[in-house]
DNA sequence: GTGAAAGCGCTAACAA
DNA sequence: TTGTTAGCGCTTTCAC
């Protein structure tokens, strides 16, 4: 097949250049469904019961509806469909960075769930940007999208902050109880606990936390968890060996590594609060000639699919990731159901995934 | 500040649970432009004027209109704006895999210029679902979006073989310079001749291909690049060192990597044709004791930021991002100010970025 | 079973 | 400078 391909189909000037001249016609200014049941001979009101699939329309018309509809390719101008109903079908999840693949797997569960259920999922990429994260929830405000599911834990600090609880969205991985507001997530202080006690359990008193900032609970819970399970092994936490990032870019692990190994007395171990973070770690140890796990252990957060990849594999803690997602959009769905209903926050539970790292 | 956190604050348990009872209560039934112009005494036109900025409006009414505004925290339903201007101001970018960190710099400059002028940028996850891709271009046809730009070669594919040239979209990375669908991406031809003839140079004879599906105009012409790069360099290509996969997971990397070295005579370079094949073929070739890249060298296609931080670092085509994704947003804003305009395609440079992997 | 008509909330002519 | 009014394209009573 690529055999037949003559090198000419190829492009291969590096410059703008102009495309084919064969530019379609484009399409007549689009019907309405006036024009359709004038086509069909029948009313407005029966072309769009045909439309709704409601029940009390003769099948000898709903033909000659339909006929006509696939005759002039009419499509449902879904703005004034939206405007009648009042409702968009649109549900928006807002991600602070989509190129982090934690995100991927929750994003399908949200998708499969809204999909099932008639509403159309959107991405938003809120990048950390304060002015982006709050033009998402005006989509909101405004009803272009009936509800959204925020994964941006930045976000959902600010939107708690502005007495956001009354709009129809729900918090996933990063929350607080008190707020009123819908979520789902895991437990945060376990799940770090659990991470440092196997760090324990392996011999290493000496333990890093590389953290994201404190503002986010998320945050606090982990480190919470990472102390106290120090603490219970009668270990006294040294501050030195904290660290506390505003990003999670395999860069900033990298760096973040290096710093900590600097010290003297530096940890023989390395809690990461999330996997991209641990891979930068890695990375970073091995620029400063240290080997993992025999210099020193490293585990990771979230079990993203590059973690099972990387050499050595990665020793983390496991999210339900699909599940969180599927139940997000499970509970922003009965939220939008029944508005006035107290939809519960939810607790999925975590696993320790033991590789090489660590 | 994580010291003064109450233990008891945290979530401990692992089951749903209900949230606090402190739910606010909700927005009174939203307000109209109406009840708006009411409370400040004028009519609904001048209300809408000063929502739109128009400059006819006396300065005192202005403030009149913008305080009542504020009084009641009135949004406008761009619903009914939309239906009324006939646009949404949404554009849609479809990618097939939300996972994919290739994917994610792109959609940043896409982001970027969308947002310069006035449009929302929302993502669509295609997830190589067929059902999936079309109903996205029906998100276009139902005027629920304005314009789309679509990275994935599957959907751009299918897109194109049904006539959908006339939907305002534009195809980004993959694409078809006869089908009068405006478009930007690289030479790919020439990027993977790069790529082969770096490892020539490098004294490699026998130069294994990892390609994606055939079926996609980028893979071909990543593969023809290839055979005549060795073509051009004497050696004849051997079908055995070439291998197609119809996904770009890791695990496809690593698993194709082991098929490919159980042949006598194996490779001792594999070009793979995204960088998420090639960190997966760098951890199947370790899974079956080869070392990179002394055993076998590695190059792969991308230049995503995760290129650099793996062991080895990894030598890759680094395709313009960024400029990818901006030059798509403004050839399809360009195409959404003048429909009839014949927009060009565009080809950016690439760059072979040398690492330690080849 | 089908049609006529009201109206969703907004913008933009057109008038005043 | 401001108000009145006619739709945008659809869904949905309410008649027939």
């Amino acid at each position: 097949m690529a055999k037949s391909l003559s090198k000419a189909a190829l492009a291969t000037s590096s410059k703008a250049r102009p495309q084919s001249e064969a530019q379609p016609p484009r399409p007549v200014e689009s019907l309405s469904i006036a024009q359709v049941a004038e086509q069909a001979g029948v009313s407005v009101a029966t072309v769009s019961r045909v439309l709704n699939g409601h029940e009390n329309v003769r099948p000898a018309t709903r033909d000659r509806v339909l006929a006509a509809v696939d005759a002039s390719g009419y499509r449902v101008n879904e703005l004034a469909r939206n405007l009648r109903t009042a409702e968009s079908r649109l549900l928006l999840t807002m991600v602070p960075d989509v190129g982090n693949p934690f995100y991927a797997e929750i994003v399908r569960g949200i998708d499969s769930v809204a999909r099932q259920h008639g509403y159309f999922m959107l991405l938003c990429d809120t990048g950390a940007d304060p002015g982006r994260e709050r033009s998402y929830f005006d989509l909101l405000r405004r009803r272009r999208a009936d509800g959204a599911i925020c994964l941006d834990p930045a976000t959902i600090q600010q939107a708690l902050g502005e007495a956001s609880s009354a709009l129809p969205w729900v918090a996933c991985c990063e929350f607080d109880p008190e707020m009123g507001v819908p979520y789902v997530g895991i437990d945060n202080y376990r799940a770090a606990g659990d991470a440092v006690r196997h760090l324990l359990a392996r011999g290493h008193r000496r333990i890093g936390l590389i953290n994201s900032d404190v503002d986010y609970l998320y945050a606090r819970q982990r480190q919470q968890g990472y102390l106290d399970a120090l603490t219970e092994a009668g270990i006294t936490p040294d501050e030195r060996w904290r660290m506390n990032l505003n990003s999670l870019d395999y860069e900033a692990g990298a760096s973040a590594a290096a710093v900590l190994m600097q010290q003297p007395d530096a940890p023989s171990a390395i809690f990461a609060v999330s996997d991209t973070l641990a891979i930068g770690v890695i990375h970073g140890l091995r620029n400063v000639g240290k080997h993992v796990p025999d210099d020193v252990a490293v585990v990771g957060f979230d079990d993203i699919s590059l973690a099972a990849q990387i050499d050595p594999p990665l020793t983390t803690i496991a999210q339900p990731m699909r599940e969180l997602g599927e139940t997000a959009a499970r509970l922003l769905l009965q939220r939008l159901a029944n508005p006035l209903m107290n939809v519960p926050g939810v607790l999925l539970p975590h696993r320790l995934v033991i590789r090489r790292s660590a």
